[in-house]
RNA sequence: GCCCUCGUAGCUCAAUGGACAGAGCACCAGACUUCGAAUCUGUUGGUUGGGAGUUCGAAUCUCCCCGAGGGCGCCA
């Protein structure tokens, strides 16, 4: 607790305390530090209520509550040197059990804010941990849809890299193509069967899909159609030559399309993995399996499962693991076995996290129970980040054969549109150009914002007017928050005033807005640890509201000296780290909206 | 049957085991000749699904029950 900033001053308080407890023949080793929890105090505090309690179990029993504060007390004087609070602090109280110590307003503002100003977009980054850590996310399918239920793993993967880089990680950005597996071989057999030697428009990436919702409804309603897709499987498996170029080609296509999303959301990766790339040596790992007696061929009556329950000696519980069809075939788990051992050879990761949906939760701890039982240590460095999906109201679940997606082209067409309305509403004089790309900016912040704003272990429900609503707590109010800090600075025409090291009496606004600048470090490191961009985006918003606050009470360009200089800074800070901490999240931050 | 997740204000959601459970939306009443009103101020709103336990202290941890969703051999 507390920001490295104010270690010094803290470690030497703490100190003092486990002194204390040392003296009193407590075993307490640590001194667990909070937050002053109201707002406008600035500081840190801890409790006695544990030592207190320790106390009274060695057999002296008493009032926990009352010795406590006893206790508080006790320490709050020892702190105090000639009446004095210790150094960096300006006041020490004992309450309620409780030991605050108030920040020195006035020198810990300047530090803060003078911090911010040096380091700018460095600003709140974690020195580096020395460890790397591989995100999987994204794995779209080629020749399906990439729809608004797939957005929120980009989203969220993307926002835990930022954050883990930001934490120190050493960070590779992994995405994992489908590009081979029974939904191709469907869109391939409905194509060759129902519109061979047809070319797609020019909207190539619409036509595949359009195609893929057509080939999932034929399957299904066609019982002549499962075996022939099996047949194709065969022939695939052959590396028919026809079969392959068609493959090659659509494949393509798809990726094309993939590639213009990626850029659109603005996420980057550092390496691609293809299902295609590990389906051989797929099936050469489950033929190993198969000698080292971890994998049981059943074929050709069953398929070749892992029995995990047998082998772990566990009971019903991470039941039976399927690794390869009975016609011997690949399935997702015949590739993503030696896809994570190849991750691991590649990059010599410290950890390798999966952001998959949790609805396959089991399905991934069989994958690492299963690597665990052969062997890899690696196993216990694997890590599922599951998120829950993304429903339509109703709780209906998106799905390409009931019509009920929501395209991503779509969701950002439309959310761009109502945003362009606004911004003509609100800054008309804004050149066409200027509006559009304003107009993007919320919109993708918005959507950004309502996939990370929540837990993710909560089901997102979309709805085109929550996602799209530009008030309250949702993105376009920290942009907002953002425009208006930079509007004041361009009034003072981006001149920064230098550090006058001259007291004033802070406001409580100030005081808040801050503390909450000199915690941004603290809370990139809980986002990290916990995987939890939500975490960030709080945080966002708090700092906006904060900075609106601020902007209420406490006027900046027609202030008197020395307090005109000093907001003028505590704005300039506030702007960059809202703007950092959007950047976390994958949100621009516009200059004029 | 076994396993996982969730249950907090009318709605959507927050809350490192700590002080008074907080925001947004909605509703109602206000604030633009004043650094940008995509903003702000105020009002209303709670037996944290129920019960027991652990603890100095539980929305948070454990167990039981109720309710919702999801998963459980050849989809991914």
């Amino acid at each position: 607790m507390g920001s490295g900033m104010f270690q010094t001053e803290q470690s030497a308080v703490e100190q003092q305390i486990l002194s204390y407890f040392k003296k009193n023949n407590l075993p307490i080793e640590t001194v667990q530090w909070n937050w002053i929890p109201f707002s406008g105090h600035w500081g840190i505090s801890t409790s006695f209520f544990q030592a207190a309690a320790l106390e009274a179990r060695s057999g002296k029993g008493g009032n926990v509550g009352a010795r406590a504060n006893e206790m508080a007390a006790e320490v709050a004087a020892e702190l105090k040197q000639n009446g004095q609070p210790p150094a960096g602090f300006e006041r020490v109280e004992a309450v309620k059990g409780y030991l605050n110590l108030y920040f020195s307003t006035f020198s810990f503002a300047s530090r803060v804010v003078g911090t911010v100003l040096t380091d700018g977009k460095q600003y709140g980054i974690n020195q580096k941990v020395n460890q790397r850590v591989m995100v999987e996310f994204s794995q779209p399918n080629t020749h399906k849809a990439f729809h608004v239920g797939h957005l929120r793993n980009v989203i969220l993967g993307n926002a835990v890299c930022n954050i883990l880089t930001s934490a120190g990680y050493d960070v590779v950005r992994a995405n994992y193509i489908g590009d081979i597996g029974l939904h191709v071989i469907k869109w391939l057999w409905n194509y060759l069967t129902y519109h061979k030697g047809e070319q797609p428009g020019e909207d190539r990436y619409r036509w595949m899909t359009d195609l893929y919702t057509e080939a999932d409804r034929r399957y299904n309603d066609d019982p002549e159609a499962e075996p022939q897709v099996r047949a194709l499987f065969a022939r695939w498996d052959a590396r028919d030559p026809e079969l392959v170029n068609l493959w090659e080609q659509t494949r393509q296509w798809s990726l094309e399309g993939f590639a213009q999303i990626y850029k659109t959301l603005n996420v980057p990766f550092d390496h691609y993995y293809y299902e295609s790339e590990v389906e051989e040596s797929g099936k050469e790992f489950v033929e190993r399996m198969i000698k080292m007696g971890i994998a049981r061929d059943e074929r050709p009556d069953g398929a070749v499962i892992v029995p995990l329950d047998d082998l772990a000696g566990t009971k019903e519980k991470y039941r039976v693991l399927v690794v390869l069809r009975s016609d011997g075939t690949s399935l997702y788990s015949t590739k993503d076995l030696p896809l994570a051992v190849k991750k691991f050879e590649m990059f010599h990761l410290d950890r390798s996290v999966y952001v998959i949906d949790v609805r396959q939760s089991l399905y991934m701890q069989q994958i690492y129970k299963t690597l665990d039982l052969m062997g890899y240590d690696f196993a216990k460095k694997c890590y599922h980040l599951a998120y829950e999906i993304v429903n339509l109201p109703g709780n209906v679940t998106m799905s390409s054969r009931d019509g009920t997606v929501v395209l991503l082209e779509d969701l950002i067409n439309e959310a761009t549109a109502r945003a362009l309305k606004i911004v003509e509403e609100k800054n008309p004089d804004l050149s066409l150009e200027d509006k559009q790309a304003v107009a993007r900016m919320v919109a993708l912040g918005g959507i950004k914002y309502s996939m990370l704003s929540r837990d993710n272990t909560k089901i997102v429900t979309f709805d085109w007017e929550t996602a799209l609503t530009f008030e309250g707590q949702a993105a376009p109010y920290i942009q907002y928050a953002f425009v208006r800090a930079n509007s004041i600075l361009r009034k003072a025409n981006q001149q920064i005033p230098d550090e006058k090291p001259v007291e004033f009496e802070l406001s409580p606004q100030e005081i808040q807005l801050i503390d909450l600048i000199s915690r941004f470090s603290h809370e990139i490191a809980r986002a990290a640890a916990e995987y939890k961009p939500m975490l960030i985006a709080n945080y966002s918003f708090t700092l906006a509201q904060a900075f609106n606050d601020f902007y209420n009470t406490c006027p900046v360009l027609s202030a008197e000296e020395p307090a005109r200089s000093f907001r003028l800074r505590l704005t300039a800070a506030a702007r960059q780290v809202i703007s950092n901490s959007l950047a976390l999240l994958g949100i621009d931050s516009p200059e004029v909206m």
